[in-house]
DNA sequence: GTACGATACGGACCAGCGGTCCGCTTCGAT
DNA sequence: ATCGAAGCGGACCGCTGGTCCGTATCGTAC
């Protein structure tokens, strides 16, 4: 079983990477302005504020967008010019930190890349999935618990549904896959990991065998009789 | 198949049911005081104003405590004398609607009641929570709407859980019967069910069809070969 | 029917939130 | 060195959930 991540369970992260001033395009597109310096510093301050605040916070409700800001060392309003809102700025950060994750998925090697066969393919995104959700439960908290059914208006959680479900119609139990892809994506829904782990103290490596196990039995994988991870 | 709710969709009640004005205790708990006429009166018109103004919004979140006491024809004050904050307003009227459900699923008749065989009753209990949840999206999606990991924090929660949880352990597939359980409840969470049924337009029993499908394969049920639904 | 303590009412009121605005600063191309 | 534009930041706003307390209503004892 691979480690898809060594588990930084929270690291700040003194500068989280450069991110990509939103407003990029492609290097070419002529109409396309480079934002200013300090623009681009503000907004890194910003995302890692905000990610040390998450951190720190029992719930992601109780961090202010004057929080963060303070935090940042900027005016409230550099915050909202740069992501729009709050929920923006979440959704950066969240993008951000996966951006990794989403890469090595799209186009890196097994057992996550697109090389994988789809038996093999869709247990590891969904532990890969998993272990980020767990190590980055405030962030994913966070963006969950942006509005009325926040998760599904995200532009990553279509990318892994189209996936799961592609990979699902290419396997023995191809009847209802969009369902199913679904139904899946659900059993590492972030307040659910957090109950399992923050409240039950469910370990990280038990949430996982859960899951496989979950997953094993409805791809007819993984129920081989003795192998089974027991309870 | 069974049909556990004929669908009344979103039907505001004039009156709500008498709604056990929350602190009666059994009869015959002599400290106990029972609450003024009025107070009940005004509770009962609070929680039918609620349905009626949750069922009318676009989204939860739009309708204000003022709203609803407006609605209601009474005070903000007694609103928030009378459940404490916005969450336990959700949840007295989440309650009050769900009893039914949860009465013919503790002492009712097969398939719901507790005589049923777990293989039987498992999907069964499953297709019953759907067919709520579709029912009543407006008030799921305002509960499951009211904090961080608030759908877990729910008492209801914990009794539907802990039932599938016992079921699924006198099941062939025992083996993590826990997380099963809880990945099934995910499969019915009401933003999911709202996306599903909202969004992409799937209809009521194309859902139940669905989740059928997959607890059946769950269970090593249902998977017959030429029964099984296109998808 | 009346009197009276307890209970509940209700809307003015409050603190704190997300979000806006605009005079001032800073950047960076010329 | 200059200057237009981009960015800054914190005072400010509307609105929300939640509190408070003088007043009206209930239910009981007589």
């Amino acid at each position: 079983m691979p480690e898809p991540a060594p588990a930084p369970a929270s690291a700040p992260a003194s500068a989280p990477d450069p991110a990509t001033p939103e407003p990029a395009g492609a290097p070419g597109t002529p109409g396309e302005r480079k934002p200013r310096k300090d623009a681009v510093r503000n907004r890194v301050a910003a995302l890692a504020a905000a990610d040390t605040l998450f951190a720190a916070s029992r719930s992601p409700e109780d961090v202010t967008m004057s929080d963060i800001a303070a935090e940042a060392g900027v005016g409230k309003g550099t915050l909202f010019r740069a992501f729009g809102d709050r929920t923006g700025l979440i959704r950066a950060l969240y993008g951000t930190r996966l951006a990794p994750l989403m890469e090595a998925v799209e186009h890196g090697p097994p057992p996550l890349g697109p090389a994988t066969p789809p038996l093999e393919r869709v247990p590891a995104l969904l532990d890969a999935l998993l272990c980020f959700k767990f190590d980055n439960r405030h962030l994913a908290l966070a963006l969950e618990g942006t509005g009325a059914d926040s998760p599904y208006r995200t532009e990553h959680y279509d990318r892994w549904h189209a996936m799961l479900r592609d990979l699902l119609l290419r396997t023995p139990a191809a009847a209802g896959s969009d369902f199913t892809a679904h139904a899946l994506l659900a059993a590492t829904r972030a307040d659910l990991v957090e109950h399992l782990a923050g409240e039950k103290h469910t370990s990280r490596d038990e949430l996982r065998s859960q899951l496989a196990d979950f997953t094993g039995r409805l791809l007819g994988t993984g129920s081989h009789p003795g192998t089974a991870p027991r309870e």
